[in-house]
DNA sequence: AATGAATGAGGGTTCATTCAT
DNA sequence: AATGAATGAACCCTCATTCAT
């Protein structure tokens, strides 16, 4: 064979996102896993080098993929020209397209990524993520820059924005509803963001 | 002796709360927590029936008070009036004295509670808060219920909500500094939900 | 109790000597040195944080002795005058004198801080005796340097001085035999040294 | 193919000799014995019945050549005569020939039988070879019998004879510095064992 | 001849809890 | 009220070997 049984593979593979997801990779039990994939401790190590080894054949793509992101975002189109929109039926429908063009489809496993890497070499990325959205929300925030703006407001609001983020993916798997339920989540937060700026009627 | 020393028990409390605070429940060392205390494994015994009961004893008073709240928080005098006012400056003030009005003070163990349950009786604490935020956001919308409204997202920002208001107990402990950002995340999510009802202009 | 019950503390050391001897420090078993010293494996964790510490606390003593040694050999009034002695009658009584005088009781320890330390943070130890004592015999062959003597014999010599001094330590306990031992082996080397060097007659 | 391949064969045997010599056949590695050698673990065991089985196959030679060595040393032509020359340069060029012409070529093998053996049924070859050794310092001690001769030393004197012997065949390949410094090793035994028997002036 | 998946005992270590003193 | 020794299950990982293909 010149393959390893992709069957059990993929069972472990499947049991370890699980058990990963639910209780986080410190916490998870690796002969859970195991037993969980119907195979045995010894043949755990045929596939993989280690309880962190298989952590990460979970989370690299999507690990690649989130570092594309932090390092390309600002080259991103973004459409300023929302700000402009005083109909939020207009926006919608031109938040849904972004999302459509730009959000590429997230798995389980950037969840996994965000909340359950503690204990991994992954374990700062929920932190870069959180420190690039503070940013971005402190520039916004900068550009209507009120005396009465607290800027520790970009990070709660980052927070938050990751918080619902990972909700949605871990509870709603079904693509159109999923983007229906990223763009108003978007719309939330651009709304909401008008609260600090102050002034308007 | 036959009365416990209040001071050791205070020790052992206060170490208990930064471990449990710093590691979660279920991650948090006894050992170290007894140590930090400067006392013995066999005292500690003397004064908790186990790991769980230092939890408990920290947790329980805010989860009465969280309960109390639960069962009763359809009785607070919400401003509703507030949807009527179209001008945030003048939410912001409104705002700010209904949350000095009847936002009790937050306690650390009140994020214990919420935050680090995990692996105790509590641990339904957080699910049960996000319910009641959700139905309570339910009704919100339903107020203004038009077709193309998303129920899902009650929940949604049931989610963030909490994380946002978590984090404000986590990081802010001034008193006003803290009241001020409980005010801007409570004006967000209130502007922000106008972003699900659609028109408004 | 403040102090921990010595008996368990020497039964665990002593077990973890017979052990560590008999299969060296890398492949000695934790799990049989606690089941011989008649406690459980978590107890050893009270004595001991660890397998490389229960080693440590074995040959922690003898390493100091040892580095003082290398540290201060130099200045050990080496009775270099030996070398015109022509009796070796002589030269066994001045030897036994001096070892008296200069060489420290050795235990199991040392036996086991040199070969034993495999594995450990002494794994260097063997070589740097080996190598002071190479110098040593080098500086002697210098002395008296002809043309034909090989200074890799140094080394060589330096390895056998090793290996015999250790088999004595490990199998002759009783002091006077010890000594006597000890002085013989001296007295080999010096007197099996002269070969090196070529002429005498 | 009915015939098994030399080829692997002979990889394996390579492999496992590095492997063993570094790290004793107990310590030592057969997946990492097998990666080296280019096949896999299954293959091995077309081969080789065992870890032990391979470590026989690489010995098996020079332990037979070992027990012809010690049921037949007696019957060596020993140059007693040695004895009756007072010339250190004189016997060194005798004991070269002598060398020469007796001591078989030894191999990275041999060294593999007296040293890595533990754990596997030649574990006792080194032992049988120091006691051989020890009776033949013995006998010649006995020669010389005075009174304040130490017994003991012969064992001493054997082990010390072994390391060298086998510290020179590990680092020294070329056979004419190999035969050199084997001659000063024997000289440096012979010349050695006199400061046992006392009285030379 | 060759492959590598499967097995399970054993390795060192951590942990909350019990109990005799 | 206080001490800390004792317990044993569970943690991740390594290993030589077996076996179906």
């Amino acid at each position: 064979m010149q393959i390893k049984k992709e069957e059990v593979r993929m069972a472990l593979l499947d049991a370890a996102e699980k058990e990963f997801l639910d209780k986080g990779f410190k916490n998870a039990s690796l002969r859970k896993i195991i037993k969980a994939a119907g195979t045995t401790i010894g043949n755990f190590y045929n596939y993989f080098d280690s309880k962190e080894a298989i952590y990460e054949a979970l989370v690299e793509g999507e690990y690649n993929k989130f570092v594309y992101f932090i390092e390309h975002h600002d080259e991103i189109n973004r459409p300023d020209y929302l700000w402009e929109i005083a109909n939020v039926r207009k926006w919608r429908s031109v938040m849904f397209e972004f999302i459509e063009a730009y959000i590429p489809p997230f798995s389980n496993r950037f969840v996994l990524l965000i909340e359950g890497s503690e204990g991994t070499r992954f374990e700062k990325t929920r932190d870069i993520l959180l420190q690039v959205l503070t940013e971005h929300f402190l520039s916004h925030m900068e550009e209507f820059g009120h005396s009465h703006v607290h800027p520790e407001m970009a990070e709660i609001i980052a927070i938050q924005f990751i918080e619902g983020f990972l909700f949605i993916l871990k509870n709603y798997k079904e693509e159109t509803i999923r983007k229906k339920l990223i763009t108003e989540h978007f719309l939330f937060h651009i709304i909401g963001s008008m609260s600090l700026i102050g002034d308007f009627k």
